[in-house]
DNA sequence: CTTAACGTCACC
DNA sequence: GGTGACGTTAAG
């Protein structure tokens, strides 16, 4: 873990900026006026998006300048930099910029481009996870600054900028109003409970991976965010679907994603999904010895870790990659960690029951 | 026991 | 062929 404290601190233009635009939103959703249940009561008058707007194109510009030296290490630098001037998401949507630590001070561009929506006090405790306030910006609406191509793209937003989507991130971008309620915020945030964002959110039902990503900020359980962008029709899916494959195109969640007709991710048994948690159906020949299923396994897609989207970029894997051809430390799968014979056969985490996504998500 | 490195596989 | 990722194993 020392890797995780030392040598985070962004001292780079972006957190200048951020500290100094962005509102430290001090981890109590309540301050706010959200409610408990993620409403907000009062959140409206607290916005100013011209403000919101202005650090999107901040952001814009930063990852498609600042970022590109890091773009052949994080692929997620580059999905950053697309994002960042593409309106994936409904404006006003409430964009993101927390690390992959759901929290602050990552400083590695590519790991802490996703966040929390800018809380728009310019008071509070400045020093504290200002660094990691990218602001909005990461959503853009239009991205006008830049000269972004997509600047348009807002109006094909499958949520237009309809009030009752931009706030999905109270407070310290866990957020997952609906369904976390304040404790699971109070847990993530403030405390640092949840860093990593692991699957051990326990009572935050993983919130914590996708807190700190964008898929957290919309408020929708992890589970569920995979079904929700393949059947989302005429939904964020084209563009979304870049946002999942920013881990490098590979299997994660685009494992879910691609089977958008099917069942959903976690209990997909999607011929090609790979997602069978300890199924071996890896193999191409379809051998279906249990040599071959142990042969390889894949992740099982839900847990927390293979929820995260990002890797960290300072741990050993994320460092030695080249060498260690591993995966980040913190989005290996759980089910991995588990000795293959150890009758593990957990189909999903705790925090994702089987049917839950779908009634989350209705 | 944990971690890092290597071999290998899978996907593009 | 490049890259990402899992399995194995050696080193600490």
């Amino acid at each position: 873990m020392s890797g995780m404290s030392s040598g985070v601190c962004m001292d780079t233009d972006l957190s200048s900026m951020l500290q100094r635009s962005s509102a430290p939103s001090h981890h109590h959703p309540n301050h706010h006026g959200y409610g408990p249940q993620g409403q907000m009561s009062s959140l409206a008058p607290m916005l100013d998006y011209s403000e919101m707007d202005r650090y999107r194109s901040s952001i814009a510009n930063f990852y498609k300048t600042n970022v590109n030296m890091n773009m052949n290490n994080f692929p997620q630098a580059k999905l950053a930099a697309r994002l960042a001037a593409t309106p994936i998401f409904p404006p006003r949507l409430g964009a993101m910029a927390t690390g992959p630590w759901g929290c602050h001070d990552n400083m590695n561009p590519a790991a802490m481009f996703w966040g929390r929506p800018k809380p728009n006090h310019h008071h509070g405790h400045p020093g504290h996870m200002a660094s990691a306030h990218v602001p909005s910006a990461a959503m853009p609406q239009n991205a006008s600054g830049n000269g972004n191509s997509q600047s348009g793209r807002a109006d094909k937003s499958p949520l237009p900028g309809s009030q009752t989507h931009h706030h999905m991130a109270p407070g310290n971008g866990n957020f997952l109003p609906n369904y976390s309620g304040a404790d699971c915020l109070n847990k993530q945030g403030h405390a640092h409970s949840d860093m990593m964002g692991l699957s051990d959110g326990s009572g935050c039902n993983g919130g914590g991976v996708m807190g700190g990503s964008f898929l957290g900020s919309l408020g929708i359980p992890p589970g569920v965010i995979v079904m929700a962008m393949g059947s989302a029709g005429g939904g964020i899916s084209s563009e979304a679907s870049s946002a999942f494959q920013m881990t490098g195109g590979q299997r994660a969640l685009t494992d879910c994603q691609q089977h958008t007709n099917s069942s959903p991710c976690p209990s997909s048994s999607s011929p090609s999904s790979g997602v069978t948690t300890g199924g071996g159906a890896t193999s191409a020949g379809g051998g279906a010895s249990s040599a071959a299923a142990k042969r390889k396994r894949k992740r099982c897609g839900v847990c927390g870790p293979c929820r995260r989207l990002i890797n960290c970029g300072v741990c050993s894997s994320c460092r030695n990659r080249k060498t260690g051809h591993q995966i980040c430390k913190f989005r290996k799968c759980e089910e991995l960690k588990k000795k293959p014979g150890t009758g593990g056969s957990l189909e999903r985490p705790p925090s994702v029951p089987a049917g839950e996504a779908f009634r989350w998500f209705f």
